[in-house]
DNA sequence: TCACACATACCGACCGGTTAGTCTGACCCG
DNA sequence: CGGGTCAGACTAACCGGTCGGTATGTGTGA
């Protein structure tokens, strides 16, 4: 027999999810599909199996709901970018995991990337600046892998580091608009070809 | 003494710019800074200085504002690219121009960029459907580009030349998000780095 | 019995689109 | 040359519907 651990809400419906969850996941799904602004809180809800009162009881409003999609991406892909980072490896092996695991990673969860880029704007001024602060932080991490193997000689010094990195985001910005599970190439297809590009362009 | 052409509108008010026209420049304007859906077509028509059924007048719906912003954005970029492809230089020249310009043009017209890439998924399905058909006519003619310098030899085929062009126009697609005109380079800087990039990457 | 976790019912604002009508310049006919 | 007429360009007023958000009620486990 299990007690039930106060944090957690009792109220799981049929299923075993706890509310505040099945609804962070309905609205993904949905904001992904629809775009945030031609999403109801109405079908949200719905989609959850709740009403709109215990929505507005756990998020304090449709923007809040959005802004922790974006933190719990953020929170995930920086904790992988720093894995890869500060591993005991040279630097190019370093940067090429990092850049392909980025791929593999938004391709996997493509519905959040999707939201990321395409519902940024949707986000209130502060919550909005909020995450771009976080965003730059992962850039910089990133870039300053390449500076690092550039002032070692093994990368070009030809481009500067953030663009290089402008340059390889925007392939990973993109992907959501191309990429096709159905299609012919997988996640770690892709990652390795764009990684690769990205090294090959970065060769002295 | 001149007389008025019977095809365009009489009326201009204070400015001398048609009216279609002037809607066209305000939609664009509005859905760049605040996205299509939170664009009422109120703001639109009070932006260009006339009413709601004036816009109705000449455009079936909002729907149709937003295509025709597509649709000359479109055509401009198939000429631009076009004009470059088939000039009578090497391959790897035609490449280099076609990057670099496409990166100019969209940095030019970054409203038309950022409103293309955040709002596609607004337009009506056939609409949709349209223009991702001429978006691939485009993105075709780019990579029988990159293909026939593979073939020539002088770019490497490590990577599938569809994957190439993806790569490339993520950065593209990138620069609404990142690129400001008060930075620290002009638009004829970052295209001449990221074509730089794409040729690099292509290297044997 | 009290706090929490919701459900129910409702609000004012605003949205895209429509409708009926007005103004005006161009053209035709005598 | 002149005045009637007609189409096109637009205006003002309005519509049904939907939206995000809230106020209040209720059941229940601790």
């Amino acid at each position: 027999m299990e007690r039930q651990v106060a944090a957690v809400p009792r109220t799981t419906d049929g299923d075993g999810t706890p509310v505040p969850q099945r609804l962070l996941a309905a609205a993904t799904r949905l904001f992904a599909e629809q775009g945030y602004d031609r999403t109801s809180v109405q079908e949200i809800v719905e989609a959850a199996g709740v009403t709109k009162g215990a929505l507005y009881h756990y998020f304090g409003s449709k923007d809040d709901l959005l802004h922790e999609v974006y933190a719990r991406v953020l929170r995930l892909q920086q904790e992988r970018l720093d894995t890869f980072a500060n591993a005991d490896e040279p630097v190019e092996k370093r940067l090429r995991d990092a850049a392909a695991d980025v791929v593999v990673t938004t391709i996997e969860n493509l519905d959040d990337a999707m939201i990321f880029f395409r519902s940024m704007h949707h986000l209130s001024p502060e919550k909005n600046k909020q995450v771009r602060a976080e965003r730059r932080r992962y850039h910089e991490r990133f870039r300053a892998l390449v500076e690092e193997g550039q002032k070692a000689g093994v990368f070009s010094t030809a481009t500067p580091a953030d663009l290089v990195v402008d340059y390889h985001f925007g392939s990973v910005h993109h992907l959501s608009t191309w990429y096709r599970p159905d299609g012919p190439m997988g996640p770690q297809g892709v990652a390795d070809h764009l990684a690769d590009l990205l090294l090959r362009a970065l060769r002295p």
